[in-house]
DNA sequence: TCGTAAAAGCAAATTCTTTGCATTAATAGG
DNA sequence: CCTATTAATGCAAAGAATTTGCTTTTACGA
């Protein structure tokens, strides 16, 4: 439904999805998110609800497509001086931002959504994170394992955890990445 | 905002809950989730609309409420005659449930509520079914993995993929139950 | 049996969603 | 540079869903 691929970067579409967007974070930050609805986003973007619900079919569409932008890494995993303690550095980081309030908040408008390719694009980030990591240790002559292993073992576990339940302790991180480093066979 | 904790069996609204999750059941099976509405359900139950909106709240927990009752297992897992054996078919069949169009579903509409316990609800139906293989191989006096370690190697790995993109193969389940079984340390 | 409290029914008011048509803005071709 | 074409947005009315105050029913305990 949503149209991002074919946008000029400065067109009228662009400018509608940015300030849409916009009013989305603004409004997101300051109400619960039952009292965030579809016309109210249209009035603090400046634009009418027909065109949210042209655009972007209902409000559970919308969220996932903002949460999916917000979800993207806006850095390289740091360099910790190996790729143990890359990944060990990165799969805390990760475990904490994913947990938080905001963090559920924005998985659950990912995962809610009908659409399976924010998801997907969703999982495609964590998977290039890893990669910058495993490629990293390569380039240091380090053995590491498999990215998919990583996303298995490390990743999907505490995804599931967040999920499911309770917040991964950071003990039980450390875990499972000396687990998945140390059984690479 | 449920109320099925504290209701006697045969009382009214007992049946009431009944009526209206049959009514979900029944309108999920012939309609798609875009076209379920709540006055639709109302109808089919026999219902007022503002009966569900004051118990549930909104369709997204209503939905919720019908999923986790028909994620619960009906029996207990096959007995294949080792714990390995055990968790291997239990882990495909597993797999492939929650793989399915309703199975995907489900999960989604459980996720996707605000209240979180209907998910938590979810992973401990999970792991009671493992802890059954796990008591069951002990019984046999066979080594078995930590529960949580199963939980962490073969059931997080197989929902990751299922919610954030691909249906895991049955070569990969077997291979995440080989790992887990070979690595109890 | 009766009183009480919780849940359900009803209906009006409000709010959200859909839709047809008019208007505006971007793009390609002349 | 101008114009035709197409896609997207605005507007407003119609339709549908949600909320709410009040009344009625039902189950339970005294």
């Amino acid at each position: 439904m949503t149209v991002k691929e074919n946008l000029r970067p400065g067109g009228r579409s662009a400018r509608v999805q940015a300030s849409v967007h916009k009013a989305v974070r603004e409004l997101m930050a300051e109400l619960s998110r039952a009292d965030v609805t579809i016309p109210l986003i249209a009035g603090k973007a400046g634009v009418t609800p027909s065109t949210i619900y042209r655009r972007w079919g209902d409000l559970q569409e919308l969220l996932a497509d903002v949460a999916v932008d917000r979800l993207r890494p806006d850095m390289q995993p740091i360099d910790a001086g190996s790729g143990k303690a890359d990944l060990e550095t990165w799969a805390e980081q990760y475990a904490e931002e994913m947990s938080s309030g905001p963090g559920r908040e924005m998985i659950r408008d990912v995962l809610a959504a009908q659409a399976g390719a924010n998801a997907c694009k969703c999982s495609e980030y964590t998977r290039q994170q890893i990669d910058v990591i495993a490629e990293r240790a390569k380039a240091r002559g380090e053995a590491f394992p498999d990215v998919e292993r990583v996303m298995d073992q490390v990743v999907a576990p505490i995804m599931y955890r967040i999920l499911f339940g309770d917040v991964p302790a950071t003990a039980r991180v450390r875990d499972l990445v000396a687990r998945v480093m140390s059984t690479m066979d």
